[in-house]
DNA sequence: GTCTATATCCAGATAGAC
DNA sequence: GTCTATCTGGATATAGAC
């Protein structure tokens, strides 16, 4: 009655993905210290002990979720910013993509928390923190630069590029933050609220 | 060679706040849970034992910091609605200090995350939680009644209050996050690149 | 692969000397 | 008031049975 080796492996992976999961809304919410073990192992609906043939600790875990969180979001601001669109679209294409994905999942909220703990924390694990310091800096840059090519062009405010950029994430950061915090009574704001922080006022109406 | 009660009295408060410094400092970096009581002690340059002299326990210390940090913010912010001062220049106001806050000192900044892990986190305190759900809607509350104020003067934008109101806390609640991420190098955005969500474009120039 | 039981460690809180 | 020493509980990680 042996399984093939291929669903073994499946198997496998789904179970990984599950304490992954698990571990994230948990992480997010209260923390790495503050998480036990024995609670992402009881939400992924396994004992204690089989977790550690899946994971060796728990810092691994969240070593492990931060690296997921960067090769999501880096790819994706590389993918936005190589689009063939004018500089001014694609950030009202990023702005929209990225208040629905806060408005309308937890998942976006939570990597943002936990993000943001890794970061300020003094306990994250030095692997998490290597990531952090390699690639935290991307989406920054990435948003840099098509903002200052929407300067170009004259359809973008002539404030200082990394200034807006940094006021664009950190208005994201906050507005995850907020829905980390009111959960599903969160409605997220019109986003011309957002946008005219960015975009020149146009002449001509709509 | 004993002293008056009254400086005694001054010694103790002192030790207090010496203590619910420090812990700030920690809270905000590591949360609840990973800070250990011995380091707040140590910081604070006392035994661990000592320590339970001034509070009963980490728990109390955390929600001491809880109830002064809205205690304070909820004052400000109802000073700021007092004035006698047009709702534009109020928002400006408000905005201005609270970024010089968030760039000038670590204090602020600790503040806000310190509320927002509380407000997250599931092993927050009971009576921490209680006050965090009974006052954590006040500085929304008054931003909101300000701009409605602008917007029957026709000098703040025509979106929903309510909406610009979240904006305008979650850029803040943002920006101080990243100062809690990046420290000393944090440069805070030009105020003008924030104004720009609430205000109507002035035909004329300054 | 999966579970239960346990060794080990560490932090919060207390007791008691000075 | 202040310290050191200790009790106690709880969480991680491992060992070993099935």
């Amino acid at each position: 009655m042996s399984r093939s080796p291929e669903l073994n492996q499946k198997m496998r992976d789904e179970r990984r993905e599950a304490i992954l999961h698990h571990a994230l809304g948990l992480f997010a919410a209260n923390g790495l210290h503050a998480t036990k073990i024995s609670d992402i192992a009881e939400r992924a609906g396994m004992s204690q002990g089989l977790l550690y043939h899946y994971f060796r600790s728990k810092e691994e875990i969240y070593t492990e979720l931060i690296r997921g969180a960067f090769e999501r979001m880096n790819a994706a601001a590389l993918g936005l910013e190589a689009l063939d669109m004018p500089p001014r679209e694609k950030i009202e294409l990023a702005l929209t993509q990225l208040v629905k994905g806060i408005e309308e999942g937890e998942e976006f909220a939570r990597m943002v928390m936990l993000n943001a703990q890794a970061g300020i924390s003094e306990v994250t694990p030095p692997e998490a923190r290597r990531i952090l310091s390699e690639q935290s800096g991307v989406p920054y840059a990435v948003v840099e630069r098509i903002l200052r090519a929407g300067q170009r062009e004259g359809t973008i405010k002539p404030h200082d590029a990394g200034e807006m950029s940094v006021a664009f994430w950190t208005a994201i950061k906050g507005l995850a933050l907020h829905k980390a915090v009111y959960g599903a009574e969160f409605r997220a704001p019109d986003i011309r609220i957002l946008t005219s922080m960015f975009f020149n006022e146009e002449e001509s109406n709509g």
